[in-house]
DNA sequence: CGTGGACATCGACAACGATCAATGTTACCG
DNA sequence: CGGTAACATTGATCGTTGTCGATGTCCACG
């Protein structure tokens, strides 16, 4: 194949060479942000785990002490992780009584997933 | 096939009052510490972006030029970025002359949606 | 009331991470 | 051969974050 260098397909408006055209446009800058927000609250195995702990119960409700019991952390910092899970929107919480209940909010999970896999 | 209902449910030996039974079992503790370490590396705006640039392209193909230039970060952090990226097995490099070109690895944001989608 | 239990908040500390300037490395070109 | 362009690596800075002990708050129960 002689190399002709005939590729004059279109004046590409490239900035250079190196680049192959788009086939869509890219995510964002202000997605990317809040995108990037939800999966720095997922990022923690501890997190993760709270997540799996809550889910895990019949009702999607899990107290404190659930926590507190299979995991090795101390109960401040076990609160501070629920504290983001909450502001993150994974988590809702509910107190009765003495004890805290914490609960998925239904969809939050999927919701991100589907998001990231559209990336 | 044998029933996997065996489920006693009379006296768990539950912890406390306050929590309600489990509907299955939680996330192991290394299974949750690789997907976070999954995560972190997609916890970042920039590197949301870099993974959205490189598969905006026709060929799912990027070199740092394209990302230079769409993205306001110096040239060290952008390379920062992509190292990241590639350690976790998101992207891989392959350089040919000058230039590196960056694709996605195929599959690889799918598998950690479904993942989280599973917790 | 007062006491104890469940949980949240505060303050501090150590480790991590995002960023950039400077420099190094490699390939292409005259 | 220089020289330049593309990209990686290094070193340093500085904000962020995970963790814990100490303390505060609220509720239940004698």
């Amino acid at each position: 194949m002689t190399s002709t260098q005939t590729l004059p397909l279109t004046d590409i408006t490239q900035a250079d060479a190196c680049s192959s055209p788009l086939a869509r446009a890219a995510i964002a800058p202000d997605h990317a942000d809040a995108l990037a927000r939800s999966l720095k609250a997922l990022a923690d195995p501890a997190r993760l785990r709270i997540l799996s702990i809550v889910s895990a119960h019949t009702d999607q409700e899990a107290c404190v002490c659930d926590l507190t019991d299979q995991l090795t952390l101390s109960q401040p910092t076990i609160s501070h992780h629920l504290k983001v899970l909450v502001e993150a929107g994974f988590l809702s919480r509910a107190k009765r009584g003495t004890w805290s209940y914490y609960s998925l909010v239904p969809g939050s999970l999927n919701a991100v997933a589907g998001v990231l896999a559209a990336v």
